[in-house]
DNA sequence: GGTGGCTTGCGTCAATGGTT
DNA sequence: AACCATTGACGCAAGCCACC
């Protein structure tokens, strides 16, 4: 961090450089949010030991300013001239401004604590390589497709962290599981969380019959779906849970086998039959997903069912992105806190030791004036 | 043993700001 | 405008511990 070693202010840069009573002569052309600003005065002692300090006069509490902007402290290197003011040496203060301006993130903070700091304290590494290596994710089947048992549902399992852009995204409803293996109920999420309803989630038995009819037969063979093909429900392959506001996961087997699910928006008759939808796979889906769009949606309710769908499309898509970002996110808040925690210890310890180092002095100046 | 309180970690959603 | 990254808030589950 800039300003470590020498005397330090915790600043957000807004001191005026020259002038004597209105520090915020250069507010003006501060960013909207840096409007709260905090003059507290303290001064902070450098944290790296053995660094000369820079100002000569010792700064009294009333000149020194800390100013909080956006919930981010900055450290700052002034000096005393020598008319008693502070002149901030540092030399990028617009720089400052701009990153002051934006959100702080742990990474962020972290890696300006660690990069001037301790030299023990490790940055936070950016994404590491071996994520992108990782190419597939396991999934297994619906277990009401693999046996004829009460229980619906499929497990979702995530032992590796593909790339979002292979990553076959598989979802489904709430499983309702005997209690032997709700032990694992943490690794058992479909759309929706858990704590949603699920009682509006219903199988479809093997032996239903589930149309989907594209409106253009030419929208199931593009965008990487040419291999599609839907196994009826002669084969107890299809099987369909029903999503609030009226949206459906229709779950189907392709040609090589392997398992894909479409969200549609489904009013299924008393006889079974289900309307037409266009089905089409946005290039903005990831790999696995396609979306069934209705057609002619007219009345209200529609449309509040539409949004509802793509609502829940959307939250499907970033659902194991945020999973993934939430741990990074709470991996540097943790380390972010320790390196607080170490900065306090190293603050703490050498306040003491400047106490101690005054109490010396404060003796030898006594035994001098005495001997005097 | 079991029960309640506390802590920790996780997944999810929403909000926000930056980037394209 | 759409997309993306980040993070706070929330609810849930599991583990731990003291107490009965």
């Amino acid at each position: 961090m800039p300003g470590f070693g020498g005397k330090q202010l915790e600043m957000d840069g807004s001191i005026d450089d020259k002038s004597e009573d209105s520090p915020s002569s250069s507010g003006s052309s501060q960013p909207q949010n840096l409007s709260t600003v905090v003059h507290t005065i303290t001064a902070v002692p450098t944290a790296i030991p053995n660094q000369p300090v820079q100002v000569q006069s010792v700064i009294q509490p009333t000149q020194q300013s800390v100013i909080q902007a956006a919930g981010q402290i900055q450290t700052v290197q002034v000096e005393e001239d020598g008319e008693g003011h502070l002149v901030r040496t540092d030399p990028d203060i617009e720089k400052r401004r701009e990153i002051l301006s934006r959100r702080p993130s742990y990474r962020k903070i972290l890696n300006e604590l660690s990069s001037a700091e301790a030299p023990g304290i490790a940055k936070i590494e950016e994404d590491k390589e071996e994520e992108a290596a990782i190419t597939s994710i396991q999934t297994t089947i619906p277990s009401y497709v693999q046996t004829s048992g009460q229980y619906g549902g499929y497990c979702i399992k995530e032992p590796t962290e593909p790339p979002s852009h292979q990553l076959p995204i598989i979802y489904g409803p709430p499983v309702p599981l005997p209690p032997a293996r709700m032990q694992d109920s943490s690794k058992v999420r479909g759309i929706g969380d858990a704590s949603q309803d699920s009682s509006s989630y219903k199988k479809v038995t093997a032996g239903q019959t589930i149309q989907i009819a594209a409106a253009n037969q030419n929208e199931l063979t593009t965008q990487g779906l040419q291999t599609i093909t839907m196994t009826n429900a002669g084969q107890g392959a299809v099987t369909a849970a029903a999503m609030p506001a009226g949206t459906t996961i229709v779950q189907y087997t392709q040609g090589d086998g392997s398992q894909q699910f479409v969200t549609v928006p489904v009013s299924i008759s008393p006889a079974g039959e289900v309307q037409a939808y266009q089905i089409r796979a946005p290039s903005s889906l990831p790999a696995g997903v396609v979306m069934a769009t209705p057609t002619g949606i007219t009345s209200p309710q529609q449309l509040a069912e539409e949004s509802a769908r793509k609502r829940e499309l959307r939250l499907m898509k970033n659902r194991y992105k945020n999973r993934e970002a939430a741990r990074e996110c709470r991996r540097r808040k943790k380390e972010y806190v320790k390196c607080l925690e170490t900065r306090v210890a190293v603050l703490e310890q050498q306040n003491k030791t400047l106490i101690e180092e005054l109490k010396s002095l404060k003796e030898l100046y006594c035994h001098k004036a005495e001997t005097e």
